[in-house]
DNA sequence: ACCTGAACACCGTTCAAGT
DNA sequence: ACCTGAACACCGTTCAAGT
């Protein structure tokens, strides 16, 4: 075949893919993708730096939606939205949540919305230094932890033949209740905005 | 060589070695794990089912300390205790949580310590069903995201060379002030206890 | 510029052979 | 029972060859 007039593949044909085949079978693999996009494995490379480049595009396409939250004039409502949505985009996809906790933060989408939060609590809360890099870790790991629950519960703890208290309340529980995760979410998000006001106040 | 009158490995050993590795490189491999033991890798395949095995074998080693955690009258006390005792041992090893993140739980050791939790907070605490289940899952979030937080701060976001509100203030940030990253959990850790003992007081 | 096939180094796992 | 070397299927990456 060699080089078609049309272009092919493309970096968001290529990151949706892999998003997808992540989504069915909670992995990828570079031939896989190839396969699914019916091209040759070394095609690929010419769109993408490699397999991190990949899981980098992907943590971009999760967080792709925090662009369009609007801004708030109150700092509380603004953290809140971000962090909503923030949630949400990985709450649609936890099986990508492994490959994402193993690798830097390089997209320039996911940075750009860090760097929205950092100066939300900088220039609107009035966070500086080292109470700011705390409060922004403090809303990144309440953010993936409640997406990381959903990927889960059932399949968290292997459901042995053991009987005990924890197999009785796995049994006890119904498929991942996306509304109950949800709500204990937003009530750990309360507390963090209202401890950072707290110190806000303090100082 | 052939067979040792001694054997020269044991499931112990390979675990610890393994462990090791992670601590160091951040990742394992089963040839390199091999080559540290100074066996070959074929070898490993007599005490462990595969590479699987031995992460789970990590995973217990990290939660052993939980074994001496000493029970508490009251239930919330049991609570901190068990939560500090889990972070505690993923804090000593941040490497290894994005390994155990991507793996069901099914070492004996950790389910045994999942399983007191859940009789601390069924039979002291007095939780039922899904509300006990919940309870299980943020404080298990809570602690490891407490500890994936340590593993990172200046790693987890590429500082390249931009100019931005996260990028000053991660420069501005001392390398990981595990004393700080200490006190933000256990503020969150009083927070669920409060939030559990409030939700009691309503049944 | 963009696709291909072939090649490479590496990984996890199996298995027959040795004591 | 426990170690070994050889073999296998698979993965990620590179590169010269084609248009």
């Amino acid at each position: 075949m060699a080089r078609p007039h049309q272009p092919i593949l493309s970096r968001e044909l290529i990151m949706t893919a892999a998003l997808e085949l992540v989504d069915k079978d909670g992995r990828f693999t570079v031939p896989e993708l190839a396969h699914k996009l019916g091209v040759s494995v070394s095609s690929l490379y010419h769109h993408v730096g490699g397999r991190a480049d990949i899981v980098e595009g992907i943590r971009g396409l999760l967080t792709r939606p925090l662009t369009e939250v609007a801004p708030a004039d109150d700092w509380q409502e603004a953290v809140r939205r971000w962090a909503n949505a923030y949630r949400d985009g990985f709450a649609a996809h936890p099986a990508a949540i492994p490959m994402l906790v193993s690798q830097t933060v390089s997209n320039p989408v996911t940075l750009a919305q860090y760097d929205r939060l950092a100066e939300i609590l900088e220039d609107q809360a009035g966070l500086t230094g080292d109470d700011l890099l705390v409060a922004i870790t403090m809303l990144d790991n309440l953010c993936l932890g409640a997406a990381l629950d959903l990927a889960a519960p059932p399949e968290i703890w292997s459901a042995d033949n053991r009987d005990t208290a924890l197999t009785r309340a796995l049994a006890a529980a119904p498929d991942p209740d996306r509304d109950r995760s949800r709500r204990a979410f937003e009530r750990q998000l309360e507390v963090i905005i209202a401890s950072l006001a707290r110190q806000l106040v303090r100082d």
